[in-house]
DNA sequence: CTCCTTACTTCCCAATAGATAGTAATCCTC
DNA sequence: GAGGATTACTATCTATTGGGAAGTAAGGAG
Protein backbone atom coordinates (compact mmCIF):
# COMPACT_ATOMS: atom_id res chain seq x y z
CA UNK A 1 0.00 0.00 0.00
CA UNK A 2 1.79 3.16 -1.08
CA UNK A 3 1.71 6.44 0.53
CA UNK A 4 1.96 9.75 -0.58
CA UNK A 5 4.92 11.79 -0.17
CA UNK A 6 6.75 15.04 -0.64
CA UNK A 7 10.16 13.38 -0.48
CA UNK A 8 13.25 12.38 -2.24
CA UNK A 9 11.55 9.85 -3.31
CA UNK A 10 7.84 10.52 -4.21
CA UNK A 11 5.62 7.97 -4.24
CA UNK A 12 2.29 9.20 -5.40
CA UNK A 13 -0.37 6.86 -5.98
CA UNK A 14 -4.28 7.71 -6.51
CA UNK A 15 -5.86 5.32 -4.75
CA UNK A 16 -4.29 7.19 -1.61
CA UNK A 17 -6.83 10.03 0.01
CA UNK A 18 -4.63 12.47 0.81
CA UNK A 19 -2.42 12.63 -2.68
CA UNK A 20 -2.45 15.40 -4.42
CA UNK A 21 -3.45 12.98 -8.08
CA UNK A 22 -6.49 12.66 -6.29
CA UNK A 23 -7.81 16.27 -7.05
CA UNK A 24 -5.69 16.10 -10.11
CA UNK A 25 -7.82 13.09 -11.07
CA UNK A 26 -10.81 15.14 -9.85
CA UNK A 27 -10.52 17.85 -12.32
CA UNK A 28 -9.36 15.15 -15.18
CA UNK A 29 -11.92 12.45 -15.17
CA UNK A 30 -14.53 15.30 -15.92
CA UNK A 31 -16.87 15.26 -18.79
CA UNK A 32 -16.44 18.63 -19.92
CA UNK A 33 -13.01 19.25 -19.01
CA UNK A 34 -11.77 15.97 -21.24
CA UNK A 35 -14.16 18.23 -23.85
CA UNK A 36 -12.46 21.02 -23.86
CA UNK A 37 -8.88 19.24 -23.90
CA UNK A 38 -9.96 17.38 -26.97
CA UNK A 39 -11.37 20.55 -28.83
CA UNK A 40 -8.29 22.44 -28.23
CA UNK A 41 -6.14 19.42 -29.19
CA UNK A 42 -6.34 20.78 -33.33
CA UNK A 43 -5.28 24.19 -31.81
CA UNK A 44 -5.88 27.45 -30.08
CA UNK A 45 -9.42 28.24 -30.20
CA UNK A 46 -11.85 31.08 -28.83
CA UNK A 47 -14.56 31.01 -26.26
CA UNK A 48 -17.24 31.29 -28.74
CA UNK A 49 -16.12 28.33 -30.79
CA UNK A 50 -15.53 25.92 -27.90
CA UNK A 51 -18.95 26.92 -26.87
CA UNK A 52 -20.76 25.73 -30.19
CA UNK A 53 -18.10 22.68 -30.26
CA UNK A 54 -19.31 21.62 -27.27
CA UNK A 55 -22.63 21.16 -27.74
CA UNK A 56 -24.87 21.68 -24.61
CA UNK A 57 -22.47 23.80 -22.52
CA UNK A 58 -23.63 26.44 -20.90
CA UNK A 59 -20.88 29.97 -20.62
CA UNK A 60 -20.96 29.18 -16.82
CA UNK A 61 -19.83 25.70 -16.85
CA UNK A 62 -17.83 26.22 -20.11
CA UNK A 63 -15.94 29.65 -18.09
CA UNK A 64 -15.57 27.48 -14.84
CA UNK A 65 -13.77 24.24 -16.64
CA UNK A 66 -11.90 26.94 -18.54
CA UNK A 67 -10.62 28.62 -15.31
CA UNK A 68 -9.96 25.14 -13.75
CA UNK A 69 -7.79 24.23 -16.02
CA UNK A 70 -5.91 27.43 -16.32
CA UNK A 71 -5.59 27.10 -13.24
CA UNK A 72 -3.91 23.91 -12.78
CA UNK A 73 -1.24 24.82 -15.72
CA UNK A 74 -3.26 23.01 -18.60
CA UNK A 75 -4.00 26.04 -20.72
CA UNK A 76 -2.88 29.47 -21.43
CA UNK A 77 -5.48 32.39 -21.98
CA UNK A 78 -4.28 34.75 -23.95
CA UNK A 79 -7.05 38.26 -24.18
CA UNK A 80 -6.62 40.25 -27.27
CA UNK A 81 -7.62 43.63 -26.82
CA UNK A 82 -9.34 44.20 -30.45
CA UNK A 83 -12.89 45.16 -30.61
CA UNK A 84 -14.82 42.77 -29.85
CA UNK A 85 -13.43 41.47 -27.32
CA UNK A 86 -10.85 38.60 -28.30
CA UNK A 87 -9.96 35.78 -25.89
CA UNK A 88 -7.81 32.62 -27.13
CA UNK A 89 -7.33 29.52 -24.88
CA UNK A 90 -4.67 26.96 -25.98
CA UNK A 91 -3.09 23.90 -24.40
CA UNK A 92 0.19 24.19 -22.80
CA UNK A 93 2.66 21.53 -23.07
CA UNK A 94 1.29 19.95 -20.16
CA UNK A 95 -2.18 20.10 -21.54
CA UNK A 96 -0.67 18.77 -24.69
CA UNK A 97 0.53 15.96 -23.34
CA UNK A 98 -2.51 15.09 -21.26
CA UNK A 99 -4.56 14.92 -24.39
CA UNK A 100 -3.14 11.40 -25.26
CA UNK A 101 -4.93 9.65 -22.29
CA UNK A 102 -8.21 11.53 -22.47
CA UNK A 103 -8.34 10.95 -26.24
CA UNK A 104 -8.14 7.43 -25.75
CA UNK A 105 -10.77 7.59 -23.33
CA UNK A 106 -13.21 9.51 -25.72
CA UNK A 107 -12.40 6.93 -28.49
CA UNK A 108 -13.42 4.39 -26.27
CA UNK A 109 -16.35 5.47 -25.58
CA UNK A 110 -17.22 6.14 -29.49
CA UNK A 111 -16.70 2.64 -30.46
CA UNK A 112 -17.78 1.02 -27.35
CA UNK A 113 -21.26 3.07 -26.92
CA UNK A 114 -23.78 1.08 -28.54
CA UNK A 115 -22.69 -2.43 -26.24
CA UNK A 116 -23.61 -0.38 -23.51
CA UNK A 117 -27.42 -0.29 -22.62
CA UNK A 118 -28.44 2.60 -20.82
CA UNK B 1 -20.20 18.19 -37.30
CA UNK B 2 -21.02 14.48 -37.08
CA UNK B 3 -24.48 14.22 -35.96
CA UNK B 4 -25.55 10.97 -33.75
CA UNK B 5 -27.93 8.44 -35.33
CA UNK B 6 -29.27 5.26 -34.75
CA UNK B 7 -29.04 3.89 -38.40
CA UNK B 8 -27.12 2.17 -40.57
CA UNK B 9 -23.93 4.08 -40.72
CA UNK B 10 -23.34 5.21 -36.77
CA UNK B 11 -21.34 8.30 -36.44
CA UNK B 12 -21.12 8.48 -32.53
CA UNK B 13 -19.49 12.13 -31.63
CA UNK B 14 -18.79 12.86 -27.64
CA UNK B 15 -19.16 16.60 -28.56
CA UNK B 16 -23.02 15.67 -30.25
CA UNK B 17 -25.31 17.04 -27.53
CA UNK B 18 -27.42 13.76 -27.90
CA UNK B 19 -25.24 11.05 -28.36
CA UNK B 20 -25.91 8.59 -25.74
CA UNK B 21 -21.80 9.07 -25.82
CA UNK B 22 -22.39 11.63 -23.45
CA UNK B 23 -23.67 9.95 -20.67
CA UNK B 24 -21.16 7.05 -20.98
CA UNK B 25 -18.42 9.62 -20.61
CA UNK B 26 -19.78 11.08 -17.82
CA UNK B 27 -20.06 7.78 -16.17
CA UNK B 28 -16.41 7.14 -16.75
CA UNK B 29 -15.23 10.57 -16.90
CA UNK B 30 -15.52 9.81 -13.26
CA UNK B 31 -12.87 9.81 -10.16
CA UNK B 32 -14.79 6.84 -8.54
CA UNK B 33 -15.40 4.95 -11.77
CA UNK B 34 -11.83 5.19 -12.57
CA UNK B 35 -10.50 3.93 -9.70
CA UNK B 36 -13.48 1.52 -8.89
CA UNK B 37 -12.53 -0.46 -12.57
CA UNK B 38 -8.79 0.07 -11.72
CA UNK B 39 -9.53 -1.97 -8.66
CA UNK B 40 -10.87 -4.65 -10.06
CA UNK B 41 -8.14 -5.23 -13.00
CA UNK B 42 -6.26 -7.24 -10.32
CA UNK B 43 -9.67 -9.56 -10.30
CA UNK B 44 -12.81 -9.76 -8.73
CA UNK B 45 -12.87 -7.82 -5.37
CA UNK B 46 -15.38 -7.48 -2.16
CA UNK B 47 -17.57 -4.50 -1.04
CA UNK B 48 -15.08 -4.34 1.80
CA UNK B 49 -12.04 -4.77 0.33
CA UNK B 50 -13.26 -1.84 -2.61
CA UNK B 51 -14.40 0.45 0.23
CA UNK B 52 -10.18 -0.19 2.26
CA UNK B 53 -8.14 0.19 -1.33
CA UNK B 54 -10.44 3.18 -2.30
CA UNK B 55 -9.03 5.53 0.61
CA UNK B 56 -11.70 7.70 1.20
CA UNK B 57 -14.53 6.66 -0.07
CA UNK B 58 -18.04 6.22 2.06
CA UNK B 59 -20.06 3.17 1.81
CA UNK B 60 -23.00 5.03 -0.12
CA UNK B 61 -20.81 6.56 -2.92
CA UNK B 62 -19.64 3.47 -3.59
CA UNK B 63 -22.62 1.45 -3.58
CA UNK B 64 -24.04 4.01 -6.21
CA UNK B 65 -20.67 4.01 -8.34
CA UNK B 66 -20.79 0.37 -8.24
CA UNK B 67 -24.45 -0.09 -9.27
CA UNK B 68 -24.01 2.64 -11.99
CA UNK B 69 -21.40 0.64 -13.58
CA UNK B 70 -23.14 -2.60 -13.14
CA UNK B 71 -26.20 -1.18 -14.47
CA UNK B 72 -24.00 -0.54 -17.48
CA UNK B 73 -22.76 -3.96 -17.95
CA UNK B 74 -19.26 -2.67 -16.93
CA UNK B 75 -19.47 -5.50 -13.95
CA UNK B 76 -20.90 -8.41 -12.69
CA UNK B 77 -22.62 -8.55 -8.62
CA UNK B 78 -22.45 -12.35 -7.52
CA UNK B 79 -23.42 -12.79 -4.20
CA UNK B 80 -22.44 -15.77 -1.96
CA UNK B 81 -24.99 -16.42 0.45
CA UNK B 82 -22.08 -17.63 2.93
CA UNK B 83 -22.05 -16.28 6.19
CA UNK B 84 -21.62 -13.65 6.58
CA UNK B 85 -22.94 -12.23 3.57
CA UNK B 86 -19.92 -12.10 0.83
CA UNK B 87 -20.69 -10.20 -2.19
CA UNK B 88 -17.93 -9.85 -4.88
CA UNK B 89 -17.49 -7.56 -7.78
CA UNK B 90 -16.17 -8.30 -11.03
CA UNK B 91 -15.28 -7.17 -14.39
CA UNK B 92 -17.36 -7.59 -17.35
CA UNK B 93 -15.02 -8.11 -20.85
CA UNK B 94 -16.70 -4.52 -21.21
CA UNK B 95 -15.48 -3.52 -18.30
CA UNK B 96 -11.79 -5.15 -19.14
CA UNK B 97 -11.79 -3.40 -22.13
CA UNK B 98 -11.89 0.29 -20.72
CA UNK B 99 -9.18 -0.58 -18.70
CA UNK B 100 -6.81 0.50 -20.64
CA UNK B 101 -7.64 3.60 -21.26
CA UNK B 102 -8.36 4.55 -18.02
CA UNK B 103 -5.06 2.98 -16.84
CA UNK B 104 -3.37 5.41 -19.12
CA UNK B 105 -5.58 8.14 -17.01
CA UNK B 106 -4.41 6.96 -13.93
CA UNK B 107 -0.79 6.91 -14.08
CA UNK B 108 -0.46 9.80 -16.72
CA UNK B 109 -1.47 11.60 -13.05
CA UNK B 110 0.44 9.75 -10.91
CA UNK B 111 3.48 10.54 -13.59
CA UNK B 112 2.82 14.40 -13.89
CA UNK B 113 1.27 15.43 -10.26
CA UNK B 114 4.90 16.81 -9.19
CA UNK B 115 4.08 19.73 -12.34
CA UNK B 116 1.40 20.84 -11.37
CA UNK B 117 0.11 23.42 -8.99
CA UNK B 118 -2.99 23.05 -6.95
C1' DC C 1 -28.47 56.94 -28.88
C1' DT C 2 -29.43 52.32 -29.88
C1' DC C 3 -27.88 47.93 -31.69
C1' DC C 4 -24.52 44.37 -32.24
C1' DT C 5 -20.86 41.22 -30.94
C1' DT C 6 -17.93 38.77 -27.66
C1' DA C 7 -17.05 37.04 -23.35
C1' DC C 8 -18.35 36.50 -19.59
C1' DT C 9 -21.10 37.13 -14.50
C1' DT C 10 -25.04 36.66 -11.43
C1' DC C 11 -28.92 34.49 -9.68
C1' DC C 12 -31.42 30.75 -8.59
C1' DC C 13 -32.84 26.00 -8.26
C1' DA C 14 -32.07 21.06 -8.70
C1' DA C 15 -29.01 17.28 -8.64
C1' DT C 16 -25.05 15.15 -6.77
C1' DA C 17 -21.44 14.30 -3.28
C1' DG C 18 -20.25 13.12 1.11
C1' DA C 19 -20.32 12.23 6.29
C1' DT C 20 -22.49 9.83 9.91
C1' DA C 21 -25.42 6.67 11.80
C1' DG C 22 -28.39 2.86 11.57
C1' DT C 23 -30.18 -1.82 9.74
C1' DA C 24 -30.35 -6.89 8.73
C1' DA C 25 -28.72 -11.54 8.81
C1' DT C 26 -26.15 -15.01 11.08
C1' DC C 27 -22.91 -16.95 13.87
C1' DC C 28 -19.78 -17.10 18.13
C1' DT C 29 -18.78 -16.14 22.78
C1' DC C 30 -19.89 -15.85 27.51
C1' DG D 1 -29.93 -16.43 25.43
C1' DA D 2 -27.84 -11.56 25.56
C1' DG D 3 -24.31 -9.26 23.57
C1' DG D 4 -20.77 -8.74 20.24
C1' DA D 5 -18.65 -9.44 15.74
C1' DT D 6 -18.81 -9.31 10.68
C1' DT D 7 -20.42 -7.98 6.08
C1' DA D 8 -22.88 -5.23 3.10
C1' DC D 9 -25.42 -2.11 2.72
C1' DT D 10 -29.50 1.82 3.47
C1' DA D 11 -31.21 6.21 5.44
C1' DT D 12 -30.79 10.82 6.61
C1' DC D 13 -28.98 15.16 6.42
C1' DT D 14 -26.14 18.84 4.82
C1' DA D 15 -22.76 20.97 1.71
C1' DT D 16 -21.03 21.37 -2.70
C1' DT D 17 -21.54 21.30 -7.51
C1' DG D 18 -24.08 21.40 -11.92
C1' DG D 19 -26.83 23.74 -14.97
C1' DG D 20 -30.29 27.09 -17.22
C1' DA D 21 -31.79 31.83 -18.01
C1' DA D 22 -30.89 36.32 -17.92
C1' DG D 23 -27.95 40.26 -17.18
C1' DT D 24 -23.41 42.97 -17.72
C1' DA D 25 -19.44 45.46 -19.89
C1' DA D 26 -16.78 47.46 -23.66
C1' DG D 27 -16.58 49.51 -27.81
C1' DG D 28 -17.59 50.23 -32.77
C1' DA D 29 -21.32 50.68 -36.48
C1' DG D 30 -25.19 52.97 -38.06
Amino acid sequence: MMRCESGEHDHHDVYSALCPCRDVLDLLANKWSALVIGALEAGPQRFGALQRHLQGVSPKVLTQTLRRLEDAGFLDRTIYPAVPLHVEYALTSLGQSVTVPLALLRTWVEQHVDQIKL
